[in-house]
DNA sequence: GTTCATCGTCGAACCGGTTCGAAGCATATG
DNA sequence: CATATGCTTCGAACCGGTTCGACGATGAAC
């Protein structure tokens, strides 16, 4: 393979001035930056990633730690993933993709050997494992997915409890006054996704506030438990003129159940879904619903993470808790009950 | 950071003695080997990534190219990548992720720079660009899908013909006499999907075999798109009997349309998919359908790739070219036709 | 009591980049 | 004419591992 002595030798100078033609570090005279250029193009040179992170410290890579939990919904993490390669891939960094059950040992392995220069987590939970092994490891990380202590981490996250709000109050100005909300397995809950609780808890603080009843359940995620479990919920609550859904599970099944118990949308009963825009549009869904905009998480996890691996050794810039704005996407499931 | 040196100096020993002692690969006595294993554990003593791939031209990643190409469905494109990174840390190896819209380009930066000891391609096409650039790359690769040539390369694959057989075949033995089959959409076969084509071509070869009716066409992949497609084709067909669907979006969305149109299944119309396992568990589809096991293709191609890694300089092993056998998993939506 | 293997260890070189200090040279300055 | 200045370029050291050749000590063989 051809190395930098090489195309010094072609260009007919030392391999320090090809080094420093090339990266621009010092002047160099432009007769011989165009002859290095040339040798270099004539070769093919590339450099070798493994010398320049041996001698630069810096690899160019980000770690990417998301971890394939039972029960959750792993097409939703493409949209994570995807935000977060393609910001990655501007800024100049590659993606080491690891998703070991283990999340703080691979942690440390990836970091300590010095191969990424900085780490995104997905899928944060309440007490994470892994948030000890990266506030002690030698590069910074960020969050996507708000944990209980935020110390020493720039952190992003959707505002659940800001969704929760919207969804009991865009019901209540329709004139609702008793509604119901599927969440996430319960289970998803007591692992440490928290954000289930934070929306939850919310909707049923705002219902209480406006005066009107929510009935607040734990879904389940998996066919056929889906779909008993939504007839159950439903006869349980005859009176409910809204639904709330905070579960992809549930949303995804909700038209065929909907239409098997002859009940229509928005007529007999308005429905709020919470899940991405991508899986709105791959599913069919016809249910408004607040975006969580998973690829704009990923970018903005990125950014603030390239932003602080570039900082100067020692200077430390205050650490950032940033929650993106829920909306809501009308797509008429929601009416004044009859 | 410490180093190989510091666990010398800890252990009493020189920096190549302490090398040897962890790799083993010259014999060093047990008591020095001890104190070498107790001061890298007494120091947290972890290898540099860069300087070992320096020295050993190994770097212990493989990268992973996905493409995510429009209309083709990304969810399922996780499975395949669970597949590769699970398999590929069993036997040692981390994953480099790359989704960059230029491939070949791609392709060219990682092996060149040498971040990587191979190369496994998801989504190949007919002719893909990334086949040439990895041809000339100094590194084995693997693919994920059957291209038009695959010289030089180990490639894995559903066996997609014998799928398209076993579909017709299935209905034909219930008594079937004419049948629909929904593909892809047009244009992923025209951007070297060629799948879609072998599965299609196969099953028409089979129904005129069988001696009966196949009505071939494209669907579409997003909504509303799908539902007034898959409409217009069941009412352009009114006396076929069972649909083959090989088609994502369209399976998903056809228990409402179905429902719809006031028809059940298998008494009105039988109906086979084509998706994974994962697939039709998370979405509820009632289909009988043929399992095309992304897990298994990734897990395969993944072993190869690190047998050829393997392989002494200069040795090459015959490539090779491997399908996985299609198997119907029946879920009782098929039955004789009225 | 030499000679010869064998075993365990060490020093030095190497992988392929980057970077620091210094040196060569032409030009400007006193 | 001697010195200062700035612009280019070079040599050498360094990053942190691995690996080759050599060397001293120990025990066996003759």
């Amino acid at each position: 393979m051809v190395n930098i002595g090489d195309v010094a030798r072609a260009a007919g100078v030392s391999r320090s001035t090809a080094s420093y033609a090339l990266s621009g570090k010092r002047a160099i005279s432009t007769e011989v930056r165009d002859r290095v250029d040339e040798a270099v193009k004539a070769l093919g040179y590339i450099p070798n990633a493994g010398a320049r992170a041996l001698a630069t410290s810096q690899t160019m890579v980000l770690g990417l730690l998301a971890q394939f939990l039972e029960d959750e919904f792993a097409p939703a993490m493409l949209q994570y993933i995807l935000g977060v390669t393609d910001t990655a891939r501007e800024l100049g960094y590659d993606i080491l993709l690891v998703t070991e059950a283990d999340g703080a040992h691979a942690l440390r392995r990836i970091t300590d050997s010095r191969m990424v220069d900085g780490v995104v987590l997905l899928n944060v939970a309440e007490h994470d494992v892994r948030l000890p092994a990266l506030r002690e490891a030698p590069q910074p990380g960020a969050l996507i997915g708000l944990p209980a202590d935020c110390a020493g981490l720039d952190v992003f996250d959707l505002d659940f409890p800001e969704a929760g709000r919207m969804m009991v109050d865009h019901l209540h100005a329709l004139g609702h006054r008793e509604l119901v909300l599927i969440s996430q397995p319960e289970h998803v809950v007591t692992r440490g996704g928290a954000y289930v609780w934070r929306l939850r808890d919310a909707a049923l603080e705002q219902a209480q506030k406006r005066g009107i009843v929510l009935h607040a359940v734990f879904g389940e995620s998996r066919q056929p438990a889906v779909g008993r479990d939504v007839n159950a919920v439903l006869d349980a609550h005859p009176s409910a003129t809204g639904l709330l859904v905070h579960n992809e599970a549930v949303a995804a099944a909700l038209p065929s159940i909907l239409h098997e118990r002859g009940l229509s949308v928005p007529t007999d009963l308005s429905v709020v879904g919470r899940y991405s825009d991508e899986f709105a549009k791959t599913f069919s869904l016809p249910f408004s619903s607040i975006e969580s905009a998973p690829d704009r998480l990923g970018r903005m996890a990125v950014r603030q993470l390239v932003r602080r691996i570039g900082l100067p050794a020692g200077r430390e810039e205050p650490y950032v808790v940033r929650f993106i704005s829920p909306e809501l996407v009308d797509r008429g499931s929601t009416a004044p009950p009859r």
